[in-house]
DNA sequence: CGCGGGCGTGATAACGTTTTCTGCATGACC
DNA sequence: GGTCATGCAGAAAACGTTATCACGCCCGCG
């Protein structure tokens, strides 16, 4: 182990490809040509590894990427990264991507569209090889101008035909309307006939389906959605608390909550509990997501799943199919009800 | 024949600076020149820019980092990306990168020293302009080597004092061990002598500091530790929730916990309230964090703070510091408590 | 024995920028 | 009015790889 190769501690220049070719008395093409697996003759190639190994040598990525053109960099874009549910769905994205030798670049657009603007703008600049995109509110002809360009994989948006006609784009989504449909009907199966709804952001499109699904439930029981039912809110637990105490201290009536995420239940949750009512015994809570600590909730959350994670996991499959020019197969997802301990039976 | 939706398989080639360069009838120097802001004749520099913005040309970014060295990415090491606590310090993180131009690469680690030496591989190779590591189990002397090659700042490691010597790298660490012994000291003045430790994962230095935490408060109240106190844990709810649950069913006596972070609460406050005992009326609970959802737990969690996003903030800055070659200053976090509901004074 | 065809190797041209160098004006100063 | 500085544009050299091209060698076959 006799490295003495380089004086001793000063700005360590990178090593390149030519260092490697002279130290082994080759050209650079045959390094190069060792380094990827093409033919060569074996003593050369012996003593080109041996090089290789002794000056630890790593090609560069970026000269990589200027001549091949490839970056194996994958652009992510999500509302914010540090969220509960978007982090769920990155572990997915990033456990496939690991596997795949991809990796990924992540970036929040923070509920605001220039970020999004700006986020696609580096995106490619820096010639990520696919692009994934979930939620947002990118028009949909700004998606489009991305296909062709390169693969591009939306998740959880409706209603963008066009783009995924054109192939060279995958289109995932879950059916969230469907899915607050089935939170909504549970409770009406309890024997809830008094359900408030607290809203997610507005903005967001898995809000309004979210509300959508809980109004067709409704309507499908025959249920009138009274006006006051409908508490807006933003996703978030400090908004969804507040709104859940001024419901309890103007002594409306209700049995029963929906929860557009289950950030906003823990939030509710806690409302309730400081007004003395009782989850379930007084009022059932139900939330949308499962997120891991919903489980462990005081009571344990009765929640739709999301399978989040599954869902990044497609998508970075689909984007590795796109990017190898396979037709992506796409995972049909579901939503599914989680029953726990913060729903029961309507007491009569 | 151009079809609207364009020729199969022809993908627009990315527009270059030549291309630029020929629509306004000057060299590509001049281009590059008006597109880095050096004087230019100005009527040139007119033509030119109409062309960039006609165009919409974006220089690659690829190409530029090749020549001048510099990516404007920092890697990003964290353990695990979606782990709630990482995610708090990734906004940090996030936050400031984004005011200074760099792209954050995250990587996770997955409290494996093999995925570390991975994601170090992977970021030397790609050249980043520096690299934050969070936490981690990689030897002093891997880091010591990055020293010098770029800027590096690492996050709660302590006990790397050579590391630290040199210039051109930065440490952030919080008081673990002293925040350890806040959370006991408060338990202890509430009048609490049987104090349970929830530990964290055995691995990481953050577990074994809170636990000498614990014992130190202990020891300077001449309370002793008594062995089945102390329970194995690795940081998530399951475990806690598991371990709870036995340590009530064995029947021994203990008034309050002290769980290693947060997540680990949440598992024993369901764990006590399965069992019938109410926090914090028959058991006084302290987490160790302060989530975002520990706010909301019912009852809401009283905690030890760890600034996590000022933290991330703090790394991200020291990292564009070191950059910039001007020595970070590091602002001084502190541990604190924050009061709630989930402890109180031991009824005597 | 000559010649064509693999095969392996080195030289070299890309890739798209920035930087350096060169050259040509123009203006200033003696 | 000549010489020198100065300003600005274009040509060309870098950056570190991979791909292409051309060449030399050995082998087999006619």
């Amino acid at each position: 182990m006799t490295s003495a190769l380089g004086s001793p501690g000063e700005a360590a220049r990178a090593l390149t490809i030519r260092d490697v070719a002279r130290h082994a008395g080759v050209s650079i093409s045959t390094v190069s040509r060792v380094m990827n697996g093409k033919r060569v003759r074996p003593e050369l190639e012996q003593a080109v590894q041996q090089v290789l190994s002794d000056l630890n040598f790593r090609p560069s990525a970026v000269a990589r990427s200027m001549v091949n053109g490839t970056t194996q960099t994958v652009g992510v874009l999500v509302e914010d990264i540090s969220s509960a549910y978007y982090a769920e769905l990155i572990k997915g994205i990033e456990g496939v991507l690991e596997k795949t030798g991809h990796h990924p670049l992540f970036k929040s657009s923070h509920w605001n569209v220039e970020f999004e603007e700006e986020a696609l703008r580096v995106f490619l600049d820096h010639n990520v090889d696919a692009i994934i995109v979930v939620g947002g509110l990118l028009p949909e002809a700004r998606l489009a101008a991305l296909v062709g360009r390169l693969p591009l994989v939306i998740v959880g948006r409706s209603g963008l035909s066009r783009v995924s006609l054109s192939l060279g784009a995958a289109l995932l989504t879950l059916d969230q309307r469907g899915g607050a449909a089935l939170a909504t009907r549970h409770l009406i199966e309890l024997g809830h006939r008094q359900i408030v709804h607290l809203c997610g952001r507005p903005t967001q499109e898995d809000a309004l389906a979210r509300l959508q699904g809980y109004r067709d439930a409704m309507a499908a029981h025959g249920l009138e959605v009274r006006p006051e039912w409908v508490l807006e809110g933003d996703f978030l637990e400090v908004v969804a608390y507040r709104a859940m105490l001024g419901l309890v201290e103007r002594k409306l009536p209700f049995t029963a909550v929906f929860a557009a995420n289950d950030q906003m239940a823990f939030g509710a949750n806690l409302a309730l509990h400081r007004k003395g009512l009782r989850v379930p015994d007084d009022v059932s809570l139900i939330g949308f997501d499962d997120l891991p600590v919903s489980a462990y909730m005081v009571p344990p959350l009765t929640t739709v799943r999301q399978p989040a994670q599954q869902l990044g996991e497609a998508a970075a499959r689909a984007a590795h199919d796109l990017m190898n020019h396979t037709s992506p197969v796409l995972a049909q997802l579901q939503l599914n009800l989680v029953l726990r301990e913060s729903t029961r039976a309507l007491r009569r």
